[in-house]
DNA sequence: AATGAATGAGGTTTCATTCAT
DNA sequence: AATGAATGAAACCTCATTCAT
């Protein structure tokens, strides 16, 4: 058992039954050891809570990103969407969002997580729709206040997925698109 | 002590406190009365959880809202803005917004709450745009999309209040007012 | 179960077994109550232990003495004697000084009892040897080091046991009562 | 690491934090090793109590101790003194001190070193007194009597410091030297 | 000679709950 | 309507110890 593990199966403990089912005993029943060894790898709960906020953030908040703006609109979009998806849905990353959202209003940490999201996700947003208004293939009134809610919505509906991201983001563009 | 200060009690602590930091003792020791008072007036934590929902839903999720779209585009939107900050940010309501907001993940009664919440915004929007892109005062493309945007954005900020509802409705409409 | 009883059980362990077999366990049974009941009257160990201090020093810093110094010397000794030893010995407190030799090298407080008792040994002592010696019924040549050396004697023979307090006394009688 | 550091890092935290706060874990972070290569050494916590005492019993009960009676009464004193001294407040030895004075009511070993040294100052105090009265130097009605509370005063004051044991022999002097 | 990893036992404490009064 | 007293279960954590390496 490495900290690695006992990290992952911490989150998705986190993920499938809600922070408060995380405790020590549940925990050492998910990975089948006994409760003492887990304080071998960690000094509690409180610092192992913290070092799944660090393996996350060190996995999350650093992906790098690039759109290649000379391809067409479309195919721009579903880059950045599948760029997105693999940071919130991919199933290695998604135990994070969850605790985020869990958490936002509870832990500085995680409010902070959460809305570094949100401004990557704006400041991504705003740099597709700047780029594609000014070539004239997106014909956007105010990209400063359409990259907020465009961004907006995304977030909403790549985290609580309540919104069809794809189906959405097709009619985003099929409005917007330059005839 | 009545059924109804207990409610209220309970629903302050999760929202200053967090929804795990409602405990019994906690909740005693905020209203001064002795533990196992509680039990008096509710048959367990689960019974009083409940009762909390049920207050608040039958308080939120049926207020009246009428505009008059005869008035202009702005008193149109301050008139709606209004209704929803006092869903949103009134202090007798908002420990139930916290409250949804750090159990949408976990119970599904909140998430419920939370859908209708977004869907009540939703459709109310859509009216509005509808109602005003059809009358020529705002030019919209699409106003089932705008709509979803627009809803989403305006909840997001209304429960986080991390974006400036008041200001982004301005420039909202500045962007979209038809000349 | 009182909080009296609780603090009598606590200080029998601590004497018959030893400070740290004093547990919340170990008391419990002690008691024949379950762990948690301590807890409805005690906020954790540490404050049930103020609470033995609280208790024993109430009972045991405050207790008046006075020697009728008409009577003769061994009287005034054997009066004396009594006093302490129902201090030190009796059933009801000594608990209390089994507690504060064994915490005196590691509880301040325990300690500062400590002292306490053999500053009021001492100044009785130097009264009684004044009063004795002034009288020409004592011959002693300092009564102040002389007070310090039967204090700190009488206190160790009362305290370990490893004096016989009586026949000490008797001695000191006859060596220094005067012919 | 050699067992004799491991010893005397053990009487250390005794000495320093209390014969509770000695733990395999604590003293493993004191040597700055793990706690696994302490039962290298040692077969367990108990044989390493049991070697701590071995080790300062050997240290200390067997220290040689002759008074050249021939010198004047206050070098008599003062070279008994220092050896004293060198006893319970050296550094290297007085860890031990501090742990028979915390064990003296749980530990029979402790007990019994305890008594060992009482009995040990008791002695010399016996017979210091005996020459010095005999050949004239010192006014003692009873050298018996006052050299047991001679020694216990003294050894009250060596390992509680609460007498200052240079002043009490001072003037013990004083008192009772022949004019 | 040392240690990484694990563990059973037992420690302190908190939780929701009950029940006689 | 309220509460004093108690409790079983379960939380977090520490302890001394073992054992393969």
């Amino acid at each position: 058992m490495t900290k690695q593990e006992i990290i992952t199966a911490a989150a998705h403990i986190i993920q499938s039954e809600g922070y408060d089912m995380l405790t020590m005993s549940s925990l050492a029943q998910a990975l089948d050891v006994r409760k003492a060894s887990l304080y071998y790898h960690f000094d509690g709960k409180e610092k192992l809570i913290d070092a799944i906020y660090d393996h996350y953030e060190r996995e999350c908040l650093h992906l790098g990103f690039s759109v290649d703006f000379s391809k067409d609109v479309r195919t721009v979009f579903s880059t950045a969407l599948a760029h997105w998806k693999s940071i919130f849905m991919a199933p290695s990353r998604s135990p994070f969002i969850s605790l985020i959202q869990q958490r936002r209003e509870i832990d500085e940490r995680a409010w902070d997580d959460s809305n570094s999201f949100r401004l990557m996700i704006a400041g991504q947003c705003e740099a597709i729709l700047d780029n594609l208004a000014a070539s004239g293939r997106l014909r956007i009134t105010s990209a400063r206040l359409m990259s907020l809610m465009l961004s907006t919505t995304l977030y909403e509906g790549l985290v609580s997925q309540t919104i069809d991201v794809d189906a959405f983001v097709e009619e985003f563009i099929r409005t917007y698109e330059a005839s």
